[in-house]
DNA sequence: TTGTACGCGTTATCAC
DNA sequence: GTGATAACGCGTACAA
């Protein structure tokens, strides 16, 4: 398992290393067919230069790196299909790594990165991360970064987010013109500043419209179709149904109709449910699930572009926040049908 | 943006390199207040040893690389959660790249990462690949290699599969015995084993119970639910609708059921339905989907295993293919309902 | 046009 | 117990 190195091409060919760098580097005075000759030697031995090495000498690697907390709901992963298309047009790779909404695990992934050589990183943090000292670190270094969608507010660094509170703001008024009163947010981690975004938009849109609520309007939940399946089943038993729900994402809304189903509930007859950040899964579920769609490929390729930006700025570099525009898509679960 | 290196700590301690080295390592001799004092120095300074010269030094860089064609459908990123649930408490860093059903992407991570120097790789072929070669060279050399799901017989290395055939002729069966005569078989990219497998599996369960069929009942088609609906509006053009479907997976079946419901058909009433590779989306959708199960989390951490297992072994090391175990969710979609 | 020699940040081997 | 130095593979300033 012995690499094939310049050293290797150098000797089979009986001259300096130098000129077989050259050659593969084009860009000093070389004879041209002394060019050919070893780059078609190399690449019968199976030569190719040693970028490990080459980020040790340049201290760049030519690489990216995204950190993201999951990739079990589709957002993610369709975020990172755009900021792929974008890199890898300018010869930059990208090494995805998971936190698995973990802290620690996030950390360990960004120094794994950092120590790679990455030339940036684009991330968007984990439930768990509450302390960002090591991003300001690296932020007050100079290093290129990104953040999407689970940004921190401490941060000083080029962000793309979608609004939020716009958006929640308007699903719950298409709650309220569909005239449903009672209305519960199922909100997500609170330490999650798109959380407190989607919290504020619908109570922003409650008072707004004069529609009463208490604390018991907001329930704290996960992400997951299971934090939604269990905040619905404490409802249904304390018999303490809604008459709709806006729920922080599609999985949990999703989890709501799941258990109102199993319990013989039907919506929206008998609770209306919108969800946010549409997956696939919204217009297939029966029935459709209304949702705020976010425009998940573009939030990557213009993290992508910032990134880049920032990476060709040489340090004059002034962070920017991009928010993205998103659609609210109607559909049966929300409507109000008799 | 400067690296804080050995060096750097060696001059602020006044002292050489490799007693900072050896502070690190703790293996030669050296005094234990030499050490601490070295190590919260050194903390102090943010130092931390450079993996990317350590790599280049030792030839290896416990990092893993993974390959997938794609993780838009929920299997693979289940997969990789298993993969780097065995490997990170190995002390491994799981480094994962896209290929986008690409050879040409492929290929280009394949050796990214080789040259990032990753102590192996656990890869899924994407559909573009059909040429093997830069495999058999890697696997020729010695380099740990471990396939999963897209797999290819020309190699021989270990594998983690699925009893493909097994399973399709499980779910033929099902419907057979259910009453359906006229079934159809959605079937993957001809040029994938795992297409060839559930096809087979599929025709010997008709061959097994007499039931007739010709060129007509196999339609080749992709992985995507854009496949499955362009395959079933052709079948409605044609007014050719068979009594059933067994898809190659389950968004080809979720394609097919869209527009199935779009043309006013229902189903399992008009068409019955049975999907393959299980998604959460299975139980969700409306009618719910019978689908086969694969135990994504199993495959990983099976993967996993067998690639550490070759790291391991130094050299002496005979590939191992192990096939897991599924089950067939059954549920409305396939179900003889009058 | 080509070769020599140094440095990137480490660790291992040898002296001391 | 500690320091000097070669080596990993590469690019490049400088010498030839």
């Amino acid at each position: 398992m012995k690499h094939i190195t310049i050293k290797d091409v150098a000797k089979k060919l009986n001259c300096s290393v130098s000129t077989i760098s050259r050659a593969f580097n084009d860009k000093y005075d070389i004879r041209k067919e002394t060019r050919e000759h070893i780059l078609a030697t190399a690449k019968e031995m199976g030569y190719s230069p040693n970028p490990i090495a080459k980020s040790l000498l340049k201290q760049c690697s030519n690489q990216i790196g995204v950190v993201i907390p999951e990739f079990i709901n589709a957002f993610f992963p369709e975020v990172i299909i755009g900021i792929q298309e974008v890199l890898i047009k300018k010869g930059y790779q990208v090494l995805i790594m998971q936190s698995n909404e973990s802290h620690i695990t996030e950390l360990e992934n960004v120094k794994t990165l950092e120590n790679n050589m990455v030339d940036g990183m684009i991330i968007s943090l984990s439930l768990g991360t509450k302390n960002v000292d090591y991003y300001k670190y690296l932020i007050s270094r100079g290093f290129p970064l990104v953040l999407f969608n689970r940004v921190s507010n401490e941060l000083e660094t080029s962000k793309v987010l979608f609004d939020d509170y716009k958006w929640a703001f308007f699903a719950t008024e298409h709650l309220i013109y569909q005239g449903y009163v009672k209305i519960v947010h199922f909100s997500g981690p609170s330490g999650l500043v798109i959380s407190q975004n989607r919290k504020n938009g619908f109570l922003d849109a409650l008072r707004k419209h004069k529609i009463p609520f208490d604390e018991s309007s907001i329930i704290e939940t996960g992400f997951m179709i299971s934090d939604g399946e269990r905040e619905m089943e404490k409802l249904i038993n304390e018999n303490n149904l809604p008459e709709a729900i806006l729920a922080v994402n599609d999985p949990t809304a999703i989890g709501a109709m799941k258990t109102l189903k199993k319990h013989g509930y039907k919506v929206p007859y008998d609770v209306a449910l919108v969800g946010f950040t549409e997956t696939k899964l919204a217009e297939l579920i029966d029935p459709p699930l209304t949702s705020v769609a976010q425009p998940t490929h573009e939030i990557g390729k213009t993290a992508a572009r910032l990134l880049l930006e920032q990476i060709e700025s040489n340090g004059i570099f002034v962070p920017q926040t991009v928010i993205l525009n998103g659609r609210l898509n109607i559909r049966e679960s929300s409507m109000k049908l008799k």
